[in-house]
Formats: C-alpha cells, structure tokens, sequence
DNA sequence: AAACAAACATTCGGTGGTGTATGTAACTGA
DNA sequence: TCAGTTACATACACCACCGAATGTTTGTTT
C-alpha cells in the first residue's frame, strides 16, 4: 500500500479502534478496556485515537453504535410470531459481542456522567431486546407480551451467565432455550386456533 | 462510650467497613468501591482498613462473605414446592443488596486473579440462587428442573435491569413474576395431581 | 504504673490512568 | 512544487489509587 488517500488512512484506523474496542470490551471487560491497551492492539498510539474522537468515551460510544447497526442488520425485521420473536432476541443477546453491550450497561449504571455519553445508543440497544418493536396483532395478548417479557430476561439472564463465566455458555443454556421456544411455538399455536379464522 | 475495649472497638470498625463496602458497591458500583471512599463512608482512615484486612480484596471477601450468611438466613430451608422454590430464590435476587453480588460477579468474570480471590464466595451465592439445594422428589421432574433454572435467569435479568436503572424495578417486573408464579403454581398443582397419591 | 500489644492514623513512593500540547510525516490543491 | 491541511506520534503534566512504612493513641497485663 504505497499510496492511500487520507480518507482511506483514516477510517481504516477507525475501523482497527473500534474493532479493538470491542474485543476489549468483551474479553476484558469495561475496566480493562483503557486507552493504551485499545491503542496498542489496534496497533496505534493514543495520539491517532485523540485525534479521531474527542475521548474515550467517544471512541466506545462510536463503537457500540457501529455494532448496534450491525447487529439490527442481522436481526433482520420484526417477528411476526412470538417463537420468531425469541429467535430475534436471542441472535443479538446470544453475540459473543453483546457482552459489549452489558458491560456498557452496566458501567452506564454506576455512572451519570457516563450514562450521558454511551445512554443513546444502550438505550437504542435496550430497544433492539425489547419487543415492543414488533406491529404483529398477537402481541397485543397480555399472556403474550408478559411471556416475552419475561423471555427477553430470561435471555439476558443467560448472557450474564456467559459473562461471568469467560464467554462459555452454562451448562443448561441449550435446555432453557429450547424450553422457551416450546412455550412460544405451543403460544403461537393456540392464537392460531383462536384467530385463525381470521387469517 | 467513655471506655471500650478491644474487640469492641475492632467488631465495630470492623462492622462499619463492611456496611459501607457493601452499601457502596449497591450505589455505586465495584470501581466506586475504592479504599479510600469506603474508609471515608466508615469513618476511618485507610489505615484501619490495612489494619484488619490484608488489603481492599479481602475486607469486599469479607463483606459479601457475610452478606451471604444473611441472605441464606432469609432464605430460610429449601423450599418444597415449586412456587416456594421462587419465592426464596427471589428474596436473594430481589434483595437491592443482591446487587453487590451481582457487582463482584460481573468484575471477577473479568479478572482472573480477583476471580481466585472471591471466587469463592461468588460461587456460594451461586449455589444459593441455584434451585440444586433442595432435596424435594418434584424438583427431579425434567419439566421443573427446566422451569426453574429459566425462572433463575429471568429473575438475574429482572435484578440487572434494576442494577442497570439505579435499583429501581422495571416497569414490567410484577407482570414477570406473578407470570412465574402462575406458572409455577400450576406445575404443583399438576405434580399433585400425578403424584399425589403417594402423599 | 510501667511495659506491652493492639488499634488505629499519617505519610510516602510507585503505578497506571487520562487529556493536552507539540512535533513530524503523509496527503492534497493550486 | 510548495503551501496548507490532515493524520498521526511523542512528550508532558496531572490526578487517583494502592500498599508499605512509620508514628501515635488506646486498651491490657502484671
């Protein structure tokens, strides 16, 4: 690479920032995730990471923006039955990388000032897991909603296992997930047999 | 308190350190919790801190060791129903103090080295959450078995949202758990059913 | 009451973190 | 090609925290 224009330079080392953050963030958690180590495993100085955002705090909160993005990528649209609504949940809260996310969470938590830099896009997150983002009829059903609710805890409940365990899932992660998408295919089912002469 | 002697004097410095180290990783979080500040909020300079501990490690080990006692005290003897196994898991999480276990949880998944140090602890906390301490014949039921450690991870998510919105519940919190109160009630009442001629 | 031990308090050096200059190399437009 | 801008790197000052060492008060023992 002989030659590379300065936007090149430039989001190519953005992109080594935050693709560094994020691993940080999710191999050594939020305390660990300091300036000079982002730096030194993008293979950078600080200088370059001062340059491109005003602190820390802006490099993270760009970070989990831009993974936020991807992420509502792959999530794909709103599910349409409760069973596909599990299944949307768990493909962003089972990422290894949503770690990222409950660590952001969770410092967030402990501190205003930094609930003020990184709250829009955890709140954009906190959206993502809800199931409010969904238009179908049949979540209307109050048992509906509460069983998705208490899904959606349920999954992060999990992610937090993995958490505190070194990213390896527990041991009946595979149980409780099939589990829940038992009870929502039997939920979705029977509001099929009660509506279904509607469709 | 014209004269005390020793061991007063030491139970209560001692006494006032862990109230503070606990309250402080409830309100504001593991990296808050900081020698300096818990001394402060106790009323003691540092050095009475070096003084009974070996450093700021073992006086939080000590502080949750004992939160542990306490809980489990609460906590009365394992439940025998399904519902009672909810109840009593819930009055662990649901307690505000459960947060600072949830704190060390989090920062020892992330830190081998303080992972050893209160590890153990942490995994006795685990153990109390864990619905594997009762010796009752319908926890064997793969259907309970399942429903229980799900219900486990949906109350750990009820207890981060908290943790994650300044210790207030979520919204939906009482919807989740009278949802799995229902749930669990109704499986007692099925075991009976099944098995109650026994009884 | 004197000698000792325990319970603190104070001070110190070192480390690791941050943000802020300030210097240098790479690109770009005229 | 050269003047100017952008993209970095280096060096610096500063602050928070920890653990160790040392000093001082308070209780205990004989």
């Amino acid at each position: 690479m002989a030659r590379r224009t300065q936007e090149e330079r430039s989001t190519a080392t953005q992109a080594a920032l935050v693709g560094a953050a994020i691993d940080l963030l999710v191999r050594r958690g939020w305390a660990a995730t300091t300036a000079a180590e982002v730096c030194q495993q993008a293979g950078v100085t600080r200088g370059a990471l001062m340059h491109h955002y005003p602190n820390l705090g802006g490099l993270l909160a760009s970070a989990l923006d831009q993974l936020y993005d991807d992420m509502l990528a792959k999530a794909g649209g709103p599910a349409d039955t409760v069973c596909g609504a599990i299944d949307t949940a768990w493909t962003a809260i089972g990422d290894r990388r949503f770690k990222a996310v409950m660590e952001a969470w969770w410092a967030a938590g402990n501190d205003p000032e930094l609930a003020r830099q990184i709250g829009p896009v955890v709140a954009r997150f906190a959206a993502l897991v809800s199931p409010r983002n969904s238009s179908s009829k049949r979540f209307r059903d109050p048992a509906v909603a509460t069983f998705l609710l208490t899904s959606r805890e349920a999954l992060l409940g999990l992610a937090m296992g993995r958490a505190t365990s070194g990213g390896r899932p527990l041991d009946h992660e595979a149980a409780v997930l099939t589990a829940l998408r038992e009870q929502a295919t039997a939920l979705d089912t029977t509001y099929l047999d009660r509506h279904g002469a509607r469709a």
